[in-house]
DNA sequence: AGAAGGTGTCATGTG
DNA sequence: AACACATGACACCTT
């Protein structure tokens, strides 16, 4: 767990340097293609950018192995397990054993038992165990306060280990309470419970408890009011292991927001102290440095923090996801995979109540107005298989502020409220910042959803890498469904927008060019129209000329007497062979129908 | 408020 | 038949 929480604070620097990138990237000036300096620049950027790309590559195969350092192989399954903390039990969030079903632990209602007797409480309107919030998490916060009620909680001094006063036996009995499984699961509804009291007192009605529960298996107010009609085991398997993912730090701050009597401390360290043994949250303790940002008042105890709790879903364990994501499927929001998708085609009709699964553009867009619930939204359904509306909400609103650090970087919601001032590109050297904006905020959409969905791909590897290495890069990860067809959602976008991009790059060069033959067309016409009248004016001095030597040729001709032919009465005609003869004028029609009257001169 | 232009996306055609 | 690319049409956004 240690090691995992490591690999997040790698991570953060990784991903850090991955935004940067992106925004540096993303400049490009696509509207500029037809300017000749804008496309130099364009041609640089291409360069850096395939030069990020390179390094890029790099860090996600750093970011594989130092993932699958973190992870040993079980021999029985064949599966990547992640290693246990020095010293400390495996516990595996995917298959949760529960002590309870074993033979020599105690069962969950002998702890309840046990704490009851201990610990005398007053008796709650309740009658419900694990919600019972005085029973249980009173005598965790401060055992020498018994039966405080929860209003008093924040002023009882934090419990992170048993406490001091207790006897052997009471001792032995808290660390294996503190061990249970169900416990925390109780605490974990106990925190939901809280939320609902406090941030929406009004949910137990039906209206409230009404929407998405997507894989929550039973009726809502049966939850509520009767919980222990389902085992514990059942419970726990409705949340498909994911257990340190129900009380994220999101729930804990929304609780600490919106109530303020409670003590965000005590929360903190009970939980801290769950999950974390003590030497381990001294190591941990300096690893996030987020947690100071998100609840300053509880970072004096560093192990703890919100990313902490965050952390410790499966967040970057994506392939865990491949399991748990078999059976969900968002909408792809592509004519082609949402008619595959059945959930798609009839969302809310799903036995599962996966309305919310049936995910559209239009949904997607109310995500982008909505920043930083597009996030969580996706994690919650495919981290967590049970959501709560309240729970969604506040894990939202971690996700904003104790985010971990691919939240952070990747959301491009934030990215969105002014990404020029967050990457310094304010003297940017293309004008079309809005332009720029919009692209981004349309390229960050898909990256949301495939961070949602925890592709382990970047957009820009699923769009820009060609046929054989995408296939290649498909094949070396199993993608689930919903993966798969996201990433072919967001391949086949990008590519059809480049098309696009080149469809309109390639109609703007033809009407350049015809504007251009235009143009040359026009010049040609004038240089004729030119030729054309120095032609004629050509021809007009040829025909002058010739009426001048055919006179002067006449004045040369005489008959027999010596004296000249007059034009008038005579014309000069050549015949085929090339012979010229001295024609009449009056004996013209004559001479040509006698055929034969014409003298060679 | 509405026109104009840019862009992303989808559906469909084409090779 | 499957695939990638091209392109018209549309919606949305910005100016």
């Amino acid at each position: 767990m240690i090691e995992m929480e490591v690999m997040h604070s790698g991570h953060q620097d990784m991903e850090l340097i991955d935004i940067l990138w992106k925004q540096d990237i993303d400049l490009g000036a696509r509207r500029e293609v037809f300017d000749y300096n804008h496309r130099q620049k364009e041609h640089e950027l291409r360069r850096q950018r395939e030069l990020e790309e390179e390094k890029r590559q790099h860090l996600v195969r750093e970011r594989e192995k130092a993932l699958l350092a973190q992870l040993q192989l079980d021999e029985e399954t064949g599966e990547y397990i992640p290693r246990p903390p020095a010293g400390a039990p495996l516990e595996d969030t995917q298959n949760v054993n529960f002590p309870g079903e074993t033979d020599d632990a105690m069962s969950f209602d002998e702890c309840l038992q046990l704490l009851a007797d201990t610990f005398p409480v007053e008796e709650t309107e309740t009658a419900s165990v694990c919600l019972d919030t005085a029973a249980v998490s009173a005598p965790m916060m401060s055992p020498e306060q018994p039966g405080l009620p929860p209003a008093a909680l924040s002023t009882g001094p934090p419990l992170a280990t048993p406490p001091e006063r207790m006897s052997p036996d009471l001792e032995q009995a808290w660390m294996e309470l503190l061990s249970l499984p169900e416990l925390q699961q109780c605490l974990s509804m106990q925190m939901e419970d809280t939320l609902e009291t406090t941030t929406y007192p009004l949910s137990n009605s039906p209206e409230v408890q009404n929407p998405n529960y997507p894989f929550y298996p039973m009726n809502a107010t049966d939850r509520l009011t009767n919980p222990l009609n389902v085992s514990p085991a059942q419970f726990m398997n409705t949340f498909d292991g994911s257990l340190p993912s129900l009380v994220s730090p999101d729930s804990l701050h929304q609780v600490k927001e919106n109530s303020p009597q409670l003590n965000a401390k005590f929360n903190a360290e009970i939980f801290c102290d769950m999950f974390y043994p003590n030497d381990v949250l001294d190591e941990s303790g300096g690893l996030e440095g987020n947690g100071s940002n998100a609840m300053p008042d509880i970072s004096n105890k560093p192990p703890f923090t919100p990313v902490d709790l965050y952390s410790l879903s499966p967040d970057d364990a994506f392939d865990r996801e491949k399991t748990n994501l078999t059976a969900e499927r968002p909408d792809s929001d592509s004519g082609i995979s949402s008619n595959t998708s059945p959930n798609a085609s009839s969302p809310g009709k799903s036995s599962h109540g996966d309305e919310s699964f049936g995910f559209s553009d239009s949904d997607m867009e109310e995500m982008d107005d909505n920043p930083g619930s597009v996030e969580s939204d996706y994690s919650d359904m495919f981290s967590l298989n049970f959501q709560p509306d309240h729970l969604h909400q506040a894990i939202s609103l971690s996700a904003r502020i104790g985010q971990p650090q691919q939240q952070q970087e990747k959301n491009p919601k934030e990215h969105k409220t002014d990404p020029d001032e967050e990457s310094g590109h304010n003297s940017s050297p293309f004008a079309k910042d809005k332009q720029k904006k919009r692209s981004e905020k349309r390229l960050s959409r898909d990256e949301q959803r495939a961070k949602a969905l925890k592709i382990p791909f970047t957009v820009d590897m699923i769009i820009n890498l060609p046929v054989d290495d995408f296939n290649e890069m498909m094949s070396k990860h199993q993608l689930n469904e919903a993966q798969l067809a996201l990433v072919r959602d967001i391949r086949r976008r990008g590519k059809n927008k480049v098309a696009a991009q080149n469809c309109r790059k390639r109609k703007m060069e033809n009407i350049v060019g015809l504007e251009s033959n235009l143009d040359s067309l026009k010049e040609e016409k004038e240089r004729l129209l030119g030729e054309k009248s120095q032609n004629a004016t050509s021809l007009k001095e040829m025909k002058k000329q010739l009426n001048s030597l055919y006179l002067e040729v006449f004045s040369t001709l005489r008959d027999e007497k010596g004296s000249s032919y007059s034009p008038s009465d005579y014309s000069l005609q050549q015949s085929t062979d090339g012979s010229v003869f001295l024609v009449p004028r009056v004996k013209k029609t004559f001479l040509k129908s006698e055929d034969n009257l014409l003298s060679p001169l």
